[in-house]
Order: C-alpha cells, then structure tokens, then sequence
DNA sequence: CTGCCACTTCAAGTCAACTTGAGGTCAAGC
DNA sequence: GCTTGACCTCAAGTTGACTTGAAGTGGCAG
C-alpha cells in the first residue's frame, strides 16, 4: 500500500492538515508511520475522506461518521442498518429536491409574496418536522 | 393572518420556544405581538420555519440563511441567483444520491474490503473535494 | 553545513447554534 | 382569589468542529 506525506494528502483533499491530526486524535482516520516528524498515511485515506464529507454533507456528525465506519474505512454496520440509513438519506434527498423547486419557483413565479402562493406553500409544507439531524 | 402563541408554533413546527426566542433575537423571524408576556406568530412563519429546516438541511448557516429571506419569508436575492444557488443545490443532491448509492453497494457487495473495491472507488471519488459549506 | 519551511505537540481560543439557570410574570382553570 | 405552568429576560454555559499560537524538530536544497 502506497504511503503519503501528510501534505500530500492535504493537497489531494482539500482537507487541511491540523484537520488530519485533528481526525486522527478522535480516531475517525489513522496514520501508518512517519516521515521524520510528518505524519504518513496510506493513500487510501484519501477515498475514506471523500466518503467522510459526503456523510458531514449528509448531515452527520464525525461521532455518526466514527461509529459508522472502521478507522480503515469499512462499514461498521449490518445490512439492514446500512440500507435504512440509505432511505433515510434518500428522504433527505426529496426534501432538497424540494428545496431546489422551491428555489426555483420562487425565482419564476410573479407571485407579490411567496408566502401566500399556494404552489410554494406546497412545496414547503411537506417540509415541516423534518429534522436538519439525523438520529443515531 | 392568523396570529399563534409561541408554544403553538412550537409544537407545530417541531422547533423548541428557546431557539424561536434566539430566531428572533438574531433577526431570522419575526413576532407580532404578545399575549400577556407570551410571543404571539404570524401562523405563516410555520412555513418560514420549514424554509428554514431545509435550508440548514442543505449546509447553509442560519446567517446565509437569513442573507437569503426577508423576515416575512420572501426572497432577498435576484432571480439568476436564486437559479444558481437551485443548481448548487442540485449538484449537492447528486453528492448524497451518490453516498445513498455507495450505503446500498457495500451492503450488499461482497468483496472483503470496500475500500479495495473499484465499483466503490469509483462512486467515492468524484465525491473528492466537493465542500460540505456552501460559500456565500 | 546552514537555512528554511512544513511539519510536530499541547493548550487555548473561536464560532455557530443553541440550551440552561435564576429569578420573575401572567392568563387560565379550579 | 390562588395556584400552576408555560412563558418571560438576561447572562452564562455547552457542544462540535476546528484553528491558532508558542516553542520545537528534521529532511532537503543550495
């Protein structure tokens, strides 16, 4: 497995390296040796941060995240866990969807306040109770 | 309109009277009066709210949030903006249809490491420096 | 060999988004 | 009329996710 200094990884990230060290102490990703000094991590850490900022994209905590996946990137979870959290995630999915119409209806629509267009009420009162966290 | 106590609004909009006291402190809703000492809502900022949920769902904060909506809910911001943040929008949902996919594949891929597995590579990697903020 | 510079540690600081606590008020039900 | 319970204010506290600062280190270019 190829090994890369801590800057390389940042670099090819975009994530920043006292990030790095700070996703190392709480274990969410892990270091396979140094360089001198410098942290050094297997390349496919790389893949697992992708995979970490979709979740916090999604909405989870680095805790969520943690618990989800091992420190080497494979999945903590049963099957059907990991299938519930995927329809969770596609409930999510809608209520964007709806968020991007709405945008776009408000943009279109010629409507004096927005607040009382029934078409845009529509849109948005699906949208009540949805929580912005997920539970885990 | 409609006016309803706080804890009306509470209990129908899911959101707790504390972080409606501190909505309004920050200037993201407005009241409209008071019943004895009680806040009293228009009945339309449940909708106001639900915008609001969605908005944060979708990474903004509740400061970019409030950039975007006057406090009577109607849009701040000129139509081709609005249409660009929609297709900001609309490239996160294809992120996260993206993460909903990879939890569907490795629950049921068989391979022994997910992280080795090119089908799921190839899903994570275009995930690579997308940014869980949107930039305002 | 000498700088340089990006890293190192560790503690402390910051920022957003709320929540909590103390002490007070008031409309409604009994 | 009195109690009760959900609200009120204001200040301070909390949590998550980092960043910053001070003081130090070590590989590499010149």
């Amino acid at each position: 497995m190829k090994r890369v200094d801590i800057g390389v990884l940042s670099e090819k990230s975009g994530v920043s390296p006292s990030t790095l060290r700070y996703y190392e102490e709480i274990g969410l990703i892990q270091s396979v040796g140094r360089h001198g000094l410098r942290r050094q991590f297997d390349a496919q850490t790389a893949t697992q941060l992708a995979l970490i900022s979709l979740g916090k994209m999604a909405g989870f905590s680095l805790e969520d995240i943690k618990g989800m996946f091992a420190k080497d990137g494979s999945p903590r979870l049963p099957r059907a866990e990991l299938h519930l959290r995927a329809d969770a995630l596609d409930q999510q999915i809608r209520d964007l969807s709806r968020l991007r119409d709405a945008l776009h209806h408000v943009a279109d629509c010629p409507a004096e306040t927005h607040m009382e267009c029934p078409k845009f009420k529509r849109l948005m009162n699906f949208a009540a109770r949805t929580n912005t966290r997920h539970k885990v």
